[in-house]
RNA sequence: GCACCCAUAGCUCAGCUGGAUAGAGCGUUGCCCUCCGAAGGCAAAGGCCGCACGUUCGAAUCGUGCUGGGUGCGCCA
């Protein structure tokens, strides 16, 4: 349930009979129509712009559509004032019964409370992560998982159907570099010195890929040639760095639904067929690039390529498919892959990329809108980078060295649910500042743990509640006599918790899971609000003398801990019952 | 040179796809524990929303042009 939107249609509605009436023309269009919560709550708890949209196409003053519309909506009992405002706003101020309502709904609806169907049940599929499987995650793939992780949550919540996908990158140049830093190894398991040649990859965690491979060709592949073992070796590591990536995953609680394999589409005409469909929409052609202005290549020379026509759907250069000895660039594979995914009749796609690759957003686009006939939107979000501190003081590390931080530092380090909730408080294309100390800190400074406190101190009125022999099930809760729940402080709380099934929607339909953090930082501030003022008011503590009096006040914070714990359950973070 | 992203309080950031007097946290100043967890709360001060035009009833939000910062720009992925 989402009271906004009923409001909404009760708008809708009241419109439509003053059309019958006459009072106003037909044929309006309603689409612009929005009732949102105003900024001041004094201005009331619900503003529609019912009268300034239409007053233009209505040809009539908007204080005269708003007050038309007032006294309409007054013969609705939920609206206990219409009153019309500045320009023409109409300002609702809804019957305490209303919010009384809400907690009640939370308490049924548990965990369910805030579901929409708003996606209803369209298919989407979320591409996330996809790091190179060439060595263990580090810390620039983190924030990438979580995000596409939390989204994939939040728009099944909000009534998709979700497919979270990893697309493998084992058909490049890179793999092959994997190989040979793994043969190394295999040499070095063997009591032969490793010749760790520059380009290769020197990290430790190779070291076990070369006792596999002892383990199991023994020396059968010692003094041979590339030929006689590149392939094997390149699979054989490429498994197991993708099974370590796995576990990196599981340790950040990242679940993905589908592992795709770039290598798997060679050699099964998938790439051949995608560029053919490309090239049947004309969109694919031989050509020669124009050197970038400015800052021209010193080894440039111009060279006739195949190019997809990226241009015509809005890139600002055609893009080659073909390197110059005629195989695959790395986009041929990523059209095909694309067009895997709009076959297999998604109706939405979204990649989750690093900010690197914004270059890489306008040609993809463009391939997905080709081949879909513009039918599948492509969503990418850019995830920027994450900078990482101790004590204030920036967290270096060096790749070089080798000491370069993992996924699992981090995890180790902070938590999984520490990481995850931290890497969700900024807008993905801004850049985050990770403070291994802050981060860990228990004050208000940090979010996690102000968050987690209101969920403590729920569970704790509920701890003491039940010591004082009060039943706290949410099904008894839910049963309270909550009209007692008539404080100005109270109903404020109800309200923000109203307001948690239209911030889902608004997060599902922008993709932007971060809006759920703060969200939650918000109702738990309330919580902390509502909970002090008891210092100095008896009658707003949670637990009175009077059981019925309790048990609404109690129903009421409950209800706060049932959006708290569904809120975490989206950002994939664990709620915490006891501070300690 | 071109494309994309960013610019909001001293600092770090939200801001509902265009709404009313732009909001939090930190920091500063002053308050609040006989009382469910003060690991908290309340209040004050602090803003040409980078700049300039434009679109309209109405712009931090949309458009154009600037300024500053970041990322990227054929045979890496």
């Amino acid at each position: 349930m989402n009271l906004f939107a009923d409001i909404r249609a009760l708008v809708i509605e009241a419109l439509s009979t003053l059309q019958a009436e006459g009072a106003l023309p037909v044929g309006l269009d309603f689409a612009n129509v929005a009732v949102e919560p105003p900024r001041d709550a004094a201005h009331g708890d619900m503003a529609t712009n019912a009268a300034m949209v239409l007053a233009k196409p209505a040809g009539m003053p908007p204080r005269a559509i708003a007050e038309a519309l007032a006294a309409r909506l007054m013969a609705d009992p939920r609206i206990e004032a219409a009153d019309v405002a500045g320009p023409g706003f109409l300002n609702m101020r809804l019957a305490a019964p209303i919010w009384q309502g809400i907690v009640r709904a939370a308490l049924t609806a548990g965990a369910e409370f805030g579901r929409s169907d708003l996606g209803a049940g369209q298919k989407v599929n979320v591409e996330f992560v996809s790091a190179n499987p060439t060595g263990p995650m580090h810390v620039g793939h983190v924030r990438g998982a979580v995000v596409g992780d939390a989204l994939a949550n939040l728009l099944a919540f909000a009534g998709w159907q979700v497919t979270r996908e990893y697309y493998i990158n084992d058909g490049g140049a890179q793999v092959d570099v994997l190989a040979r830093s793994a043969y190394e190894r295999y040499r070095e398991a063997h009591g032969l010195e490793p010749e760790i040649r520059e380009g290769l990859y020197p990290g430790d965690y190779l070291i076990p890929v070369g006792e596999a491979l002892k383990a199991k060709y023994g020396d059968n592949l010692l003094d041979k040639g590339e030929q006689f073992w590149l392939a094997e070796i390149r699979d054989f590591a490429t498994q197991m760095m993708m099974q370590m990536i796995r576990e990196d995953l599981a340790s950040l609680g990242v679940r993905m639904d589908i592992y795709s394999s770039e290598k798997a589409l060679y050699g099964t005409g998938k790439i051949e067929a995608a560029i053919q469909r490309l090239r049947d929409l004309d969109l694919i052609y031989d050509g020669i690039l124009e050197p970038p202005k400015g800052k021209t290549p010193e080894d440039w020379e111009p060279r006739e390529q195949t190019l997809f026509r990226s241009t015509a759907y809005g890139d600002d250069v055609d893009r080659p498919i073909k390197k110059s000895d005629g195989s695959w660039t790395y986009f041929a594979p990523d059209i095909a892959y694309h067009y895997d995914k709009v076959t297999r009749d998604f109706d939405q796609l979204i990649d989750i990329f690093g900010a690197d690759h914004g270059g890489y957003v306008k040609r993809m686009k463009a391939a997905v809108a080709a081949l879909s006939e513009n039918r599948v939107p492509l969503d990418i979000k850019l995830i920027q980078l994450v900078k990482l501190f101790k004590n204030g003081e920036p967290f270096k590390m060096s790749k070089r060295a080798g000491t370069f931080v993992t996924l699992r530092d981090v995890v180790e380090m902070a938590g999984a649910d520490v990481t995850r909730f931290i890497m969700l408080t900024r807008k993905n294309d801004v850049a985050l500042d990770f403070d291994f100390d802050k981060v860990l800190e228990q004050s208000k400074d940090n979010p996690v743990f102000y968050v987690q406190y209101a969920n403590a101190r729920v569970n704790s009125i509920l701890r003491k509640a039940a010591e004082a022999g009060i039943d706290v099930s949410d099904v008894t809760l839910a049963g309270a006599d909550l009209a007692r729940l008539d404080h100005a402080a109270e109903i404020a709380v109800a309200k923000k918790i109203a307001e948690w099934p239209r911030l889902v929607e608004i997060a599902a339909r922008t993709n932007e899971p971060h809006r759920v953090a703060f969200y939650l930082y918000e109702l738990a501030s309330d919580l902390h609000g509502l909970w002090n003022r008891g210092n100095e008011e008896a009658a707003l503590r949670f637990i009175q003398d009077d059981h019925a009096t309790s048990a609404a006040k109690i129903a009421l914070a409950r209800a706060v801990g049932v959006v708290i714990c569904a809120g975490l359950g989206i950002l994939g973070v664990t709620p915490v019952e006891e501070m300690r």
